[in-house]
DNA sequence: AAAAACCACGAAAACGGTTTCGTGTTGATA
DNA sequence: TATCAACACGAAACCGTTTTCGTGGTTTTT
């Protein structure tokens, strides 16, 4: 019962005309009689014909594929950032190929090496958790001299030449900190993770230099530095305990949820005697009760953008382009765990 | 400064043989001497030699892509679901392309159309509300006539025959019924959305039954159904202030943290006055405050076997199969929005 | 009426592989 | 020494397009 879908061949026999010449009337060619080209155009349209887009892909060596790599993608903010593309791409008529490296530098190796041959005109990813600790950047390095071209976002590296787009997070995290000191907060707790991801460092560089700006000092003891995976409650419990902050900064969603539940516990509330602020605008934060107050990273807009950059680049004729960063800027969402 | 990328052609030239030799050399055949088989396989590893996709893909008519087409990405179940797709697919060597339909016929049917023309070996969907309203199922029908397998997760219709994936959803809100009524509650609201869902549907079913198999008559009074986007909250919070249940299920995860916001609102006490249960174990369930009693989707595990099932059926020889349906069986989550 | 121009179309190469079949060379067999 | 496998490799077709470059036939120009 198979339809067996139809090539150009099939019009060409059927017709009694060459393979060339279905070719040129499907595309309307001047060199085509009217005559000719209706009658093919007519058939095509009758057999319900569209080309193959491999044979087409090999032909012009461009897939109209775009390769998306992430850390992970049971995680809101990556999935804001995969819409973005999607509505950008779709809309220029690319398609999008998910892959999950799943935090691991050997899974973003394989994933890349098995897309860059061939299956994509160009990358948009965001480093794994093994890459940012093990700073290998090689594979990166090789497709890009291959002529492939990356767009980076969010997690981000100095060590490759290529197009970027990312948040401001040091400014997000100054934004936040600074709104807890104006209200009087003293002792802002910060809740960060382990130093080798980008972000989380460039966070905290903002939470010092906001409390530096205020004439306060980094006090090491009012910072707790967690492995972002497997988090432990307690861990942040015991912390929380021994020091007793009038304010809690938190790089991530979750950690800031956590925060608040541990001060809860103890019977403050929040954000009368505890204010908190976390990153990342999503579902946890906006449903939390009391709401969270966060710094929106726009995940979508950067999605747009990172397809954007990848898009003009890989249309682009001269490859002489200079390589761009994007930087956004983040946006404080007030809610109730601060005191507006 | 580009290193363009090795071709067999390449090869072949500089090492002065054919190209068939180096493809059969490359692929270890008894047909090569040691001698020209060693030295190839040297050069071509010195040059990281890596075939192109896109001509193994023309040449043997697969792809060793899945085309995954989903309502929306910003979704916890459907996140879970794709993970379990990526883990099982990549481990098969297979990429996956990720399009979104956000709820909309048109978008299904342009992404499907897109993909159809041989950028896939077969689908994996979920149908957007568009398509379960319109009950317009011709463009699967077309697909499958051509001869590409489709598997069906969790949003199905009886209209297609092929492999199917999905959750006894009648049985998990039987389970969560069930529940709520064994701990002595009488009065269930059910927090439910527009009746063209068929998970919706199979969901009230289950509700319904398990109060006639208690002895309860279906109260109409004690349904709400809303629109599944642009969430009123204030509807939900007059319906519940209208008839004051003693416990909640909910068809979603994020009807139930609305209810259970609305009754702490009114100083009610969750579980104690009210139970609440809703579906979908995401973030939200997880860390709501009290944690949300949900009934588990498994979308990972669906995920999983989608793949399973398509990757087969992609690779069998027979296309004789008979079509599966696959159904979960629902797991509930026990947590402190009801009582223990 | 011969030369030039134009029209409408086809042949063939190319994209980068795989695979079937054929063939020249070698060594063993009768 | 003639015959025949076995061996090691190459030619060519094929997957489905696009595109360049002919070319035979008609029309226009001089």
């Amino acid at each position: 019962m198979l339809k067996q879908k139809i090539t150009l061949k099939h019009i060409a026999k059927e017709l009694d005309v060459s393979i060339s010449t279905v070719s040129k009337a499907l595309k309307n060619s001047e060199e085509i009689s009217r005559d000719t080209k209706e009658k093919i155009q007519a058939f095509a349209k009758l057999y319900n014909y569209k080309p193959n887009n491999i044979a087409i892909s090999l032909k012009n060596k461009r897939t109209k594929n775009i390769g998306v790599i992430i850390p992970d993608i049971v995680h809101h903010f990556f999935t804001t950032v995969i819409r973005g593309i999607e509505n950008y791409a779709n809309a220029k008529g690319y398609n999008v190929i998910v892959c999950l490296s799943d935090e691991s530098f050997d899974k973003e190796v394989i994933n890349m090496e098995m897309l860059a041959n061939g299956s994509i005109d160009g990358f948009i990813m965001s480093l794994s958790a093994g890459t940012e600790k093990k700073k290998d950047f090689n594979h990166l390095k090789e497709v890009t001299e291959q002529g492939i071209p990356i767009v980076l976002f969010d997690r981000v590296t100095d060590e490759i030449n290529c197009d970027k787009v990312l948040i401001d997070d040091m400014q997000g995290a100054y934004k936040a900190t600074k709104k807890l000191l104006d209200q009087g907060r003293q002792k802002i707790a910060l809740l960060t993770t382990e130093d080798f991801f980008s972000v989380s460092r460039n966070r905290n560089k903002g939470y010092e230099k906001a409390l530096k700006d205020n004439g306060l000092g980094l006090d090491e003891d009012l910072v707790l530095r967690l492995p972002f995976m497997d988090i432990d409650e307690n861990k942040i419990s015991e912390f929380l305990n021994a020091i007793n902050p009038d304010a809690i900064l938190s790089v991530n969603e979750i950690f800031g949820i956590y925060g608040m539940r541990v001060v809860q516990r103890k019977g403050l509330r929040v954000p009368e005697d505890v204010s908190i602020i976390g990153f990342t605008d999503g579902l946890l934060a906006k449903h939390a009760n009391p709401s969270l107050t966060s710094v929106a990273q726009h995940g979508e807009r950067m999605g747009e953008i990172a397809a954007n950059m990848l898009i003009e680049r890989v249309e682009s004729e001269s490859d002489e382009v200079a390589y761009r960063t994007k930087i956004l800027e983040p946006t404080l969402i007030e809610r109730d765990s601060t005191i507006n």
